[in-house]
DNA sequence: TTCCATGTTCCGCA
DNA sequence: TTGCGGAACATGGA
């Protein structure tokens, strides 16, 4: 799930539920698996007394700021996602949780292990710490920038989109539908494409992203024209009729539809 | 039982 | 230097 249209709608809901919220107290579980950088008591001692401000986010990465300084950092890995609730409990698998007044709590869930927790004094430091590139949707990768660091690499279309220290944000999901609608075979190499085709390319990889945030990251709110929902199922391209194909790209299934996009 | 899964990272190799 | 393939991480469902 959480790429950056998910992680978007993360912090929509943690913006929605959470924020302004004295922290009473907080519990970790797992922290040798999710604590990435700071200790458990360490980030205690941040947390508690504290209420979030605001959040941000770079990528697959979302930022939330504490009243006396400093940043909770959050990466979902494959199945992280974030639980507010009036409820005394935490739900299966929680390894992150701040209650709040009465009794509130606001959960991070992540079961396979693989989502990280970390504080940072400035998510700009964290985000050049992590080495990441400009987030896929940001002002900061215009056409021209596009162009620069994205469309002039050697590798293949899904693996460059796919790489985080080139463009943050896009995952497996996203890649196979922006490709998808920018009519991009997966293996082609960004280098070959010619000028009409990196602009297409640019333009459907922000109207997609832009568009999944609306239809709330969730597959089945999607348009009918869209890989996405059909990923896991038989399915025929929207567009042609085709009969949707898989392929394996860098060790990751890719969906396409073969008609439409060609090596 | 085996394979696969929306994540990243590390290593060896071309 | 860049990029690829594979393995690893941890868990659970088909």
């Amino acid at each position: 799930m959480p790429e950056l249209p998910d992680v978007q709608v993360f912090r929509e809901y943690l913006d929605a539920t959470a924020l302004h919220k004295e922290v009473r107290s907080v519990s970790v579980s797992r922290e040798r698996d999710i604590l990435e950088g700071v200790s458990r008591s360490r980030l205690t001692d941040e947390l508690v007394g504290a209420s979030l401000l605001e959040t941000r986010r770079h990528g697959k990465y979302m930022f939330a700021r504490l009243s006396p300084g400093g940043w909770l950092v959050l990466h979902f890995g494959m199945t992280g996602y974030l639980e507010f609730a009036e409820d005394k409990d935490a739900p299966e698998h929680w390894r992150l949780v701040l209650r709040f007044g009465e009794n509130e709590r606001l959960a991070y869930v992540c079961q396979r292990l693989l989502g990280r927790v970390s504080y940072t004094d400035d998510p700009a430091d964290f985000v050049e710490a992590q080495g990441l590139g400009p987030d896929a949707l940001s002002d900061e990768l215009d056409r021209e920038r596009f162009d620069e660091d994205v469309a002039g690499r050697r590798g293949m279309a899904k693996s460059t989109l796919m790489n985080q220290a080139v463009i943050a944000g896009i995952g497996n999901i996203y890649s196979d539908e922006v490709l998808f609608h920018a009519r991009v075979h997966p293996e082609r190499k960004l280098r070959d494409l010619d000028d009409g085709e990196r602009s297409k390319l640019y333009r459907e990889m922000r109207r997609v992203l832009r568009k999944a945030i609306e239809c709330r990251a969730q597959p089945d709110r999607m348009p009918r024209s869209w890989i996405t929902p059909c990923r896991g199922k038989e399915g025929e391209c929207s567009a042609c009729g085709e009969e949707l194909k898989t392929l394996k790209v860098n060790g990751r299934t890719a969906y396409i539809c073969p008609n439409r996009q060609k090596k």
